[in-house]
DNA sequence: CAGCATCCGACACGATACTG
DNA sequence: CAGTATCGTGTCGGATGCTG
């Protein structure tokens, strides 16, 4: 199967070095952060306004929200449209690079939804393990 | 192509609410955290020991590795067999959940491999065309 | 409506020192 | 070797108030 491979193509890219001082780092820490993923996730759906956004992650405050949408924006991941208009219309959309993010991102949001009961499960596990003792 | 299929399933599974207050916010968080995704990538090439890891992953402190080790062990992704010899022989793996994870995970380090690129150009741009005002 | 500026608390993280 | 305990700092991130 698929996965296989990929796990044995990582393993291939990986096994050689340390990951230190790679400068890709920062960007995928920002990339995956608790926010971004979340962002992103929304605006596969389509565009979204500002609000529609804050609304839809749910528990982002504004700060967060901006500050996310223009690192996102800096890496050419999030377009941001302004309709001249008045009150004025700010459109947030997937790039193209954006758009071919979504899929790996969403194969492994998938991956939580598939397997977060066993995780909840082995957490629960651990902790009357713990108790115990 | 699995690509655009992908996006389509992760847009039916989002788009109907708003992610808040998800149990596995928090999982996911600490999974996809900073240090957590280079520990998971270098288990991936085969089981280690604590300074084995803590040479390739580089950088990381041994307070940080030990408390993501920990992390990730109480939520069944990794496991930990202690050999009780002198001095102490710990060895760190990938449970079968924690391979199950690997390869969405690949998918998604594999991405920045292939586009890391692209995204430290765009930044560059961005940042020129701020600078230009 | 779509942000930015500011203040402030919480915790992530690193450096160091200590233990079995 | 494989950690734990403690301390100090920096950044994350929320609440509030203001602008255009």
């Amino acid at each position: 199967m698929a996965e296989t491979e990929q796990v044995a193509t990582a393993s291939r890219l990986l096994t050689h070095d340390t990951f230190d001082k790679c400068p890709l780092r920062p960007i995928m820490d920002q990339t995956t952060s608790r926010w971004a993923t979340l962002i992103i996730s929304a605006l596969i759906g389509g565009p979204h306004r500002f609000a529609q956004l804050h609304a839809r992650v749910g528990g982002i405050s504004q700060k967060m929200l901006s500050q996310n949408l223009k690192a996102l924006a800096r890496s050419g991941l999030v377009a941001r449209d302004v309709a001249p208009t008045n009150p004025p219309q700010v459109t947030y959309s997937l790039t193209e690079l954006g758009v071919s993010l979504a899929g790996p991102l969403t194969g492994l949001i998938g991956w939580f939804g598939r397997h977060g009961d066993e995780l909840l499960a082995a957490q629960q596990q651990y902790d009357s393990q713990s108790a115990d003792g």
